[in-house]
RNA sequence: UGUCCGAUGGUGUAAUUGGCAACACAACUGAUUCUGGAUCAGUAGAGUCUAGGUUCGAGCCCUAGUCGGACAACCA
């Protein structure tokens, strides 16, 4: 028995519009209370957060009201489609942590069904051969205002079509001479209606089925009649193909199609602020060697986001948070960078480095003495435990932590002032070292040694505490600073003439070495810390101990880079 | 000069289906803190695109507009 305080104490979460039309769908007892989704990628790119929506919405659905899910790859276009974007598709899908059900399904495989329900709507007089060259036809096609006029091949005989069609599915005919044409309404205002192509030909080697089929069918024809095949029960899709709805819905029934049948119910597309999402932009970001791959970091690709240090919860959350509807929205890129912050903040270990060092001699602090000082791992997890830093004479902090002539809101280091160096001692800045340009090359400071591991033996207190790394230990790495790709919040608002490349950020991608605490050498590519003080960062793909890289995740929240008009 | 869809704080998403517009992010204030992080408490911000109508009562229903989006691949 559920306890009735848990469910109700459990705040209740309103339903999406997808949600509702199911639960009444269950309450209908339409398809027997079974609930099938599919996720049906084209296996021509890279997943992107998009399709994370998408993948997270479909598998929800199935997961929440005991259902299941399809992964279905929609490769009925084989001159795009290649085996490569199949492995990384299933990849990325399960590293989101969703399972699909039975083996991966295709399109491909239903190629002598399609090919059946076409001849069944031949027969029936519904569709036909059309001879028009590309041109033509889309010249008799009219305009969304004008109605189009009906192809001279339209009104063939039964037999001929047949006929036809034979010659097309043997290879009788080139490439291009002629389509197979669902016979509908050249007139209809809607233009999917106007007779639109089912077959064409195609002598392309195709990714499954090879030579086997020189016809293949078009997405409208496959799409439809491959989840009414899978028992398919809910067809989720974008906004962008509601208006083929009629066209989806035009095959189904006049294929004859019995039992249960699919219905396709639309959904607005993510759009997230500083980022671009269409498969043809992000390929030529890739192209042009703007960015070094689909997953280089800042690529709002699914494994982008893995290599930038995301993990798939946070992603989940993401899409948990951003909701489902039927307008088109812009998502702030801020919900995103939020739900990896906290999901990290909770997992993350912390360790110390230094991006932009500044020397600081400790002169009271005896020569060539080394000691091994305890940090905590991660004070939101009990379970972490701690590991030893070490600490000599020489240490390097951050440049912004200090600042000689200070304003009145900065609480860091100061000449004269006295902070605490995170876990090892309060320590108060007496002398500023320049070189002859009037640079500060160093500071010489003292520390208090009763307040070892960072304690006040006193009571008193210090403004701030501030990170550092031996100088004698520090272990040098590459760490890679990424921001947003785009400085522009819609890419596409670009000057007349320009595209979305002239939005790019410059600075989007920073390279410095940073200075870091020994242990993490011990890092494992994929592995996430919180540098404190800094932000996230994860072990890239490729780091090795000889050469550590770091990807920068996110940056923690900065209220003094506020305050001081830095943001 | 078409068809379809949409419109609620800065951004998203809700509103028991006709009953005092809520939640999250962002913003701001304060408390707290060995991370200017995290946490906690709080503040501000929309009267729901416009105009009519129905109703005791409309963000929800009706009518007419306005604005935005999608649709004219042998792409998906």
């Amino acid at each position: 028995m559920v306890d009735a305080n848990a469910a109700s104490e459990e705040k209740k979460k309103s339903l999406n519009f997808i949600e509702l039309m199911i639960e009444e769908d269950l309450k209908n007892g339409k398809n027997n209370g079974r609930v099938h989704t599919r996720f049906p990628p084209e296996p021509n790119g890279y997943l992107h957060i998009g399709h994370a929506k998408s993948i997270c919405l479909n598998f929800g659905l199935a997961e929440k009201y005991n259902g299941k899910t399809n992964l279905r790859f929609d490769d009925t276009n084989p001159s795009t489609e290649d085996t490569e974007y199949v492995d990384s598709i299933m990849e990325d899908v399960r590293w989101l942590g969703f399972q699909w059900d039975k083996e991966p399904y295709y399109a491909s495989d239903y190629f002598d069904t399609l090919h059946e329900y076409a001849i069944r709507l031949i027969e029936n007089g519904k569709a036909y051969v059309c001879h028009l060259t590309q041109e033509e036809a889309s010249a008799n096609r009219g305009t969304p205002n004008k109605p189009g006029i009906e192809s001279p091949y339209r009104y063939r005989s039964v037999e001929e079509n047949l006929e036809l069609f034979r010659k097309m599915r043997n290879g009788e005919l080139p490439e291009g001479t002629c389509t197979l044409r669902a016979k509908i309404d050249m007139a209809s205002p809607n233009m999917h209606l106007r007779d639109p192509a089912m077959y064409r030909i195609k002598f392309a080697h195709h990714h499954r089925t090879g030579d086997k089929w020189c016809i293949y069918p078009m997405y409208d024809f496959a799409h439809g009649q491959s989840d009414y095949v899978e028992g398919i029960t809910h067809s989720i899709c974008t906004l962008e193909f509601e208006v083929h709805r009629p066209l989806y819905d035009w095959f189904v029934e006049n294929i004859g199609l019995t039992g249960d049948r699919p219905y396709q119910t639309e959904f607005a597309r993510l759009n997230l602020s500083y980022t671009v999402m269409s498969k043809r932009k992000l390929l030529q970001l890739v192209n042009e060697k703007i960015v070094t791959g689909w997953d280089d970091p800042r690529m709002p690709t699914i494994c982008g986001y893995r290599r930038r240090g995301y993990t798939p919860e946070s992603i989940r959350m993401f899409a948990d948070k951003i909701g489902v509807a039927k307008r088109e929205n812009l998502i702030d890129v801020s919900l995103l960078e939020h739900c990896i912050r906290e999901d990290l903040n909770k997992k993350a270990n912390r360790a110390l480095a230094v991006l932009n060092p500044l020397k600081m001699v400790i002169t009271n602090y005896p020569e060539g003495q080394t000691e091994e000082l305890e940090a905590i791992n991660n004070p939101e997890d009990e379970n972490a435990g701690t590991r030893m830093v070490p600490f000599s004479r020489e240490v390097y902090i951050e440049r912004d932590d200090f600042m000689e002539d200070p304003p009145k809101k900065f609480f860091r280091l100061a000449p004269g002032r006295e902070v605490r160096l995170r876990y090892a001692y309060f320590i108060k800045c007496n002398d500023v070292i320049k070189d002859n340009d009037g640079n500060i090359v160093a500071l010489h400071c003292t520390y208090d040694p009763e307040s070892k591991g960072g304690k006040s033996p006193d009571g008193r207190s210090v403004k701030a505490t501030i990170h550092w790394v031996s100088a004698e230990h520090a272990v040098k790495a590459e760490v890679r600073l990424y921001d947003r790709l785009f400085v522009s919040p819609n890419p596409d608002d670009a000057e007349e003439g320009k595209d979305f490349k002239s939005n790019l950020n410059p600075d989007s991608l920073k390279l410095v070495t940073g200075l870091l605490e020994p242990s993490l050498l011990k890092a494992t590519p994929g592995e996430k810390y919180q540098f404190e003080r800094i932000g996230y960062f994860c072990a890239d793909k490729d780091f090795t101990p000889e050469k550590p890289v770091f990807n920068r995740t996110v940056s923690l929240k900065d209220t003094w880079a506020k305050v001081s008009g830095q943001m």
